[in-house]
DNA sequence: CAGATTTGTTTTAAACTTAAACTACTTTGT
DNA sequence: ACAAAGTAGTTTAAGTTTAAAACAAATCTG
């Protein structure tokens, strides 16, 4: 009768975890499916009209970010992209001349990358354009709906990184 | 003064397209933050569970969908991926015999791609624990939350789908 | 302070991705 | 029938991506 309890505990919680599996699944594919659409369309507007590509467009947007530079390893991080990625990266940005690499004074394993200022100048116009591309993609939506779609995507993406910690212990 | 009438409503209309521009922005790259969260935790998932990448599982998941097979450019539509990126990915699933590839009879241009047993067998023993994957993750969410964002999602996609007509003629 | 561990980055190998060029076949318009 | 145009798929070149391994420098520990 404790085997029976357990396993009856375990269907129940087996059904709340299931509760609305299905909905959740066509919810992530229609993410999937808006966030393709837009990548698409900033990437492919970045190439006919100024010859960029999104992951360069990306790192220099972090960049920009920090007019002090950042590490190859924040770089990463927060492009949530490996290491050796950015690596690859920044050495056709610099070899374009849009950022430099220098030595950080007091630790000689890591290097700051930073903007040139042609490369601050090329983002900086990229960026006006870039911001017009997706408020013209979403005009469809309400300021209503955009605030309602903004607070309940950062509610699922704690929940994503909440699923972790969960995790851990089973 | 027909000049000045054209430029109040160039600036009218300017205004109008920016309205709550930033957000819309904040917006998009929560959405993409997102995206690239889960992505990231299901091919880690699937690698390390099943040895198989996501574009594999991907294109498994279109062909589980349609038992008599999909042609190619059919398969490139559905993943909205380019032609001859669905050639290499194909070209691997068969080497691991998860995939069939034959000639269409009646246009011997085309291709019909259709799952082995095998890949059907795999991909139903993945797709389960994928939809379990993710109804964890999103475990955070209600069901009236899931609904809305599903919604609001599809409300964006078609936004997206739609900006291009507007953009045609401009 | 020497050895072990950790941290920051690069290198490597394999796969994925796209756009563009190309081949082969089919359809269309004369 | 036949040339032109279109369609299906592959190939190619360049770049992006990841995971894993290699490396170098810094930090920790006994």
């Amino acid at each position: 009768m404790r085997e029976d309890a357990h396993e009856r505990e375990n269907i129940v919680a087996l059904e709340a975890a299931a509760g609305g599996a299905k909905e959740k699944l066509r919810l992530w594919l229609r993410a999937l499916t808006f966030t393709n659409l837009v990548e698409g369309r900033v990437r492919a507007r970045l190439r006919d009209e100024y010859g960029v590509t999104l992951p360069r467009f990306d790192m220099m947007a972090a960049l920009h970010d920090a007019p002090d530079g950042l590490s190859m390893g924040e770089v990463s991080r927060r492009l949530m992209v490996s290491n050796g990625n950015v690596t690859g990266i920044a050495e056709r940005l610099e070899r374009e001349g849009l950022i430099v690499r220098r030595p950080m004074p007091g630790d000689r394993r890591s290097q700051i990358v930073r903007l040139t200022e042609a490369g601050r100048a090329a983002f900086e116009e990229m960026a006006v354009e870039h911001e017009a591309w997706i408020a013209g993609m979403l005009s469809g939506l309400s300021e209503g709906e955009v605030e309602t779609l903004h607070h309940l995507l950062g509610k699922a993406k704690r929940s994503v990184l909440g699923a972790d910690e969960g995790e851990e212990s089973a």
